[in-house]
DNA sequence: GAGTGGTCTAGACCACCCT
DNA sequence: GGGTGGTCTAGACCACTCG
C-alpha cells in the first residue's frame, strides 16, 4: 500500500521530484557506478529551476540514497552495511591494537516457518532461516539467527558457499536486488541457553546483550528480523544527543 | 581556544553567518520567547540574500540551536533535554498503561574532589558532586552521580531545595545561564554495588545497565560528567539505522 | 577545457500566524 | 492585513574532477 501513494500534485514540487527520483532509483534505473543525470538536465527534464533540483536531490542525499560529489556527478549511494551490529561492540583488541576485521561462519540455512515475532514483522511464515555466527580473529562474538522471506529470497539456500562473504547486506543486493536502506534495533539484557553459551564461549546463565534488528528496502518494506547475542561484558555503546 | 576561532574570509558566506548567529546566541543576545530578526532583517544586517540567511539558518535548525515557526518567526530554541537517560528504560508502566511522569531525588550535594574519569573530562578536580535517585511511580529506576565543575556552577550546592525540580539541565540554564547544547552518553554493562542496589531494591550482585554521560555547553566545553545505573532488566533501547 | 556540483543573488508568490 | 517563514525562479560565478 505504501507502494501505490499517488503523487499528490498539491504537494511542493520538490517533494514530488524526490519521490520521483526514489522511484527511479527504487527501480535500478540508476546504478552506483555511473552518475545520475546533472542537475542541469534534471531541471529541464522536470521544468523546475535548478534551486528545486537541489532541494529534491538533498533530500536523498540526507536519506542516505545519493551520495554527491563535486565536479564528478551525484551518484546512487553504493549499500555500505559494514557490520554495524559491531557497533554493540569493541572492534578493537583488548590492547587497543589495529582493528580487526569480523569473519563470520554460516552454521545453518534452511527453509522453515518463521517464529512468532518475525512471522509478525516480515509478514509471513515461509522464510529462509540463516544462522550465523560473527567473530573477532577467532574469538566469537555475536551469535545470529536471520529470517528473510521466502518469497523474494527465493534459492538463497542454495546459494554456493563461495558465494557468501561475511557480510549479508551486499549479497542481497547483488543477488536479489534488494537494498536494506534501514534498520531499526532494539537492545536489551539476557542470559545465555546452554545452546548460545556454547557457540560463544561462555557459561550457560551467562549475561548477554541481545540485539533484535528489522531492516527495511528501500519501499520501507520489512525485509529482515533478525535477533542477535553476545556477552554482555563485551557491550558497549556510544549514544550523542542534541 | 574553540572560543577564539576566527571567521575565515575565506569561508562561504553562509558558514561565516551561520558561526556569528551561534556566537550571538550564546551570549544570550536572544531568547526563546521572542523571534529573532525576520530572515529579510538579517539579509539586510549581513549584506547577503535571503537565500543565503536561510541556508545559514538552517544549519543551526538542524543542530537544534534554532527553532522555525512559519508565520510566526524563528526561535532560539528553548532547552528541552527531557529526562533523555530514561530513553534507555521504558517510561511506561508493565500494563502499557499511560507514561508517568519521572520523579528525582537529590540524595547529596557537595563540594568535593572529582574521581579521575570525571576530572579528566572536565579537566578539574574541584567539582560538585550530586547524588540522585531517579524513580517511576515510586520504583526507582536510576541511580546517578554527577559532577559538574565547581567554578561554572558556584553556589549550587546551596540552592534552596524548592528551586531544585526534577531536571537539572533547566536549572543550569536559568541560575548559571549554561545551557546544555550536546552530550555523549556510553552504555555499558555491570553488576550492583551494596550501595546502588539497596537504592535500586535490587540485590547486590545483580546485572545493571551503566551509562557514563558527558555533557558539552553552545561552546563544547565539557560541563558535565555523570554516571548512572539501572536494573539491566529493565534496559531497553531502540536505535535506528540509515 | 568541458562538465559537474557548490555558492549566491534578487527577486516573486504562497501558506500560515497573529491581532 | 501585515509580517513571517516556505517554496520557487532564472540566472551567475566559483571550485573541483577528469580526460
Amino acid at each position: 500500500m505504501d507502494r501505490l501513494k499517488a503523487i499528490d500534485a498539491r504537494l511542493p514540487a520538490y517533494v514530488r521530484l524526490r519521490d520521483t527520483l526514489t522511484a527511479r532509483i527504487a527501480e535500478g534505473e540508476w546504478t552506483p557506478d555511473q552518475p545520475i543525470p546533472s542537475e542541469a538536465r534534471l531541471a529541464k527534464e522536470f521544468d523546475v529551476s535548478i534551486g528545486t533540483v537541489r532541494k529534491a536531490v538533498d533530500g536523498l542525499v540526507e536519506e542516505g540514497l545519493l551520495e554527491r560529489r563535486q565536479g564528478s556527478g551525484t551518484r546512487v549511494r553504493a549499500p555500505s552495511f559494514n557490520a554495524t551490529l559491531f557497533r554493540f561492540f569493541p572492534i578493537r583488541e583488548k590492547d587497543g591494537a589495529p582493528l580487526s576485521i569480523p569473519s563470520s561462519h554460516i552454521l545453518l540455512r534452511s527453509i522453515t516457518e518463521a517464529p512468532d515475532e518475525a512471522a509478525r514483522v516480515l509478514g509471513t511464515r515461509e522464510v529462509i532461516k540463516i544462522v550465523r555466527l560473527r567473530s573477532l580473529s577467532d574469538q566469537p562474538v555475536l551469535f545470529e539467527e536471520i529470517y528473510i522471506p521466502a518469497r523474494r529470497f527465493a534459492g538463497f539456500e542454495t546459494l554456493p558457499e563461495a558465494a557468501l562473504g561475511p557480510l549479508l547486506y551486499p549479497l542481497y543486493f547483488e543477488h536479489f536486488g534488494i537494498m536494506v536502506k534501514h534498520a531499526t534495533d532494539e537492545v536489551s539484557f539476557g542470559w545465555a541457553s546452554e545452546r548460545v553459551a556454547q557457540q560463544l564461549r561462555i557459561k550457560p546463565g551467562d549475561p548477554l546483550a541481545v540485539i533484535k534488528r528489522t531492516a527495511f528496502d528501500i519501499e520501507n518494506t520489512p525485509i529482515e528480523w533478525r535477533i542477535a547475542s553476545g556477552s554482555a561484558t563485551e557491550f558497549r555503546y556510544r549514544s550523542e544527543i542534541n
